[in-house]
DNA sequence: ACAAAAGTGTTCTTCGTACACCCATGA
DNA sequence: TCATGGGTGTACGAAGAACACTTTTGT
């Protein structure tokens, strides 16, 4: 017996820093198919590709050629997820930074707003790559996933309070993050209508996960 | 275009105790098929199953009919994994106390034993199991699926040590533990050649996350 | 009496957290 | 000169880590 294998794909980005006029707090979005029900990219997985190909492949399909970073999240499976043929999904994360515009058809909306479904399962796919993300950031540096090569402080800190949902305190959040040594000053600075603000870069590309330590 | 999928099922158990002249440190041991290249229990998704119902089903197999805790862990779907029909393996985890005897046909050996290296992708497939149980050991109560219901302080501890690979101190251990509030005493005393030690259980007998908190 | 494992506290250091002001720039 | 965000330090409490001896039982 044979099913489909579907590979959909999470795309994840932060709200764009000031659309001028926005107003403050960024929002973690997610790139969705703008038909009635929204749905995720997705596409059959090919019949010589590796999983993470695909992913791949699907995000191309939305214009999106260099993701900063994807994993592979979970595949659900349920005989009735989805009427029609068999279908197991394999879903992956992808994160991005802004700005970045989708292919037409394809838009971005807050991950957090569920006040249309998604087809299908497609609400508990994008639950289970946005508790990822939330969790990852804890013991990663996975917030490069969601930055341009070079970031203020402050912008490293809106990602973490866009993620977990809550506000941070500046000097407790610098501490901290100085201290894990993650982190490089470029020598440049951002420069706006206040005092500059140094730049900085994840001394690894690449992600990077931190020893825990809560249960020993 | 459809393949197959597989489900296939990393069953993780601790060496027993004191199988009567063993040494002492207790070890993780997976549970293989006893044939040439040993390979991980699996079988061929079914017709109407959810995923995690095929991996119930392949347990039923090797004659595991309670396992303590089921996850899933990841999938494998490299074109090249496997010699013949295209085949995706949605891989999962399961827990299980000894004393358990399994199906003949089917052994227990030592995880971390790699002399003779198993089928296809099969050693990848358990590191990343192992790899998930070592994580989840620090932020749940993820070792009660390694226990009996029953339990002393020691076997407690000598869990996180198998599965760690390092010696814990007993004080801070017990401490630790206790401040947690996922344990309770059952009254019960488990005897022996030396002082009796309390037996506990876990409150829950279900898998609980733990707030973590090293990056905020 | 001896062997074997159970059980128990203190000190020190590290880390988390709460908290408020001055600085450099562009307009 | 004013508005805006950038940048900094301290004091307290909680949690982690190192460390050794006494207790209770079976033989």
């Amino acid at each position: 017996m044979t099913v489909r294998v579907h590979v959909d794909v999470v795309v994840l980005s932060l709200s764009p820093a000031s659309d001028e006029g926005s107003g403050d707090a960024r929002v973690v979005q997610t790139l969705l198919r703008d038909v009635d029900p929204p749905r995720l990219p997705g596409d059959v997985l090919g019949e010589a590709e590796d999983l993470d190909e695909a992913a791949r492949r699907v995000m191309g399909e939305v214009g999106l050629h260099e993701p900063r970073h994807v994993e592979q999240v979970a595949s659900f499976g349920a005989p009735d997820r989805m009427p029609g043929r068999r279908t197991v999904s394999v879903t992956h994360l992808a994160l991005v930074p802004r700005p970045f515009v989708p292919s037409d058809g394809w838009c971005w909306r807050p991950a957090t707003d569920r006040a249309t479904p998604l087809a299908w399962d497609h609400d508990r796919i994008l639950d289970a790559a946005l508790d990822r993300v939330r969790s990852k950031l804890s013991y990663s540096n996975i917030a490069y996933g969601l930055l341009p090569e070079e970031f203020t402080m402050s912008e490293l800190q809106e990602v973490y309070e866009a993620v977990l949902g809550m506000t941070l305190d500046k000097r407790n959040f610098r501490k901290k993050v100085r201290g894990l040594g993650l982190l490089e000053e470029t020598g440049g600075m951002r420069r706006g209508s206040h005092r500059p603000a140094a730049l900085h870069r994840f001394a690894s590309p690449e992600l990077v996960l931190l020893d825990e330590g809560p249960l020993v």
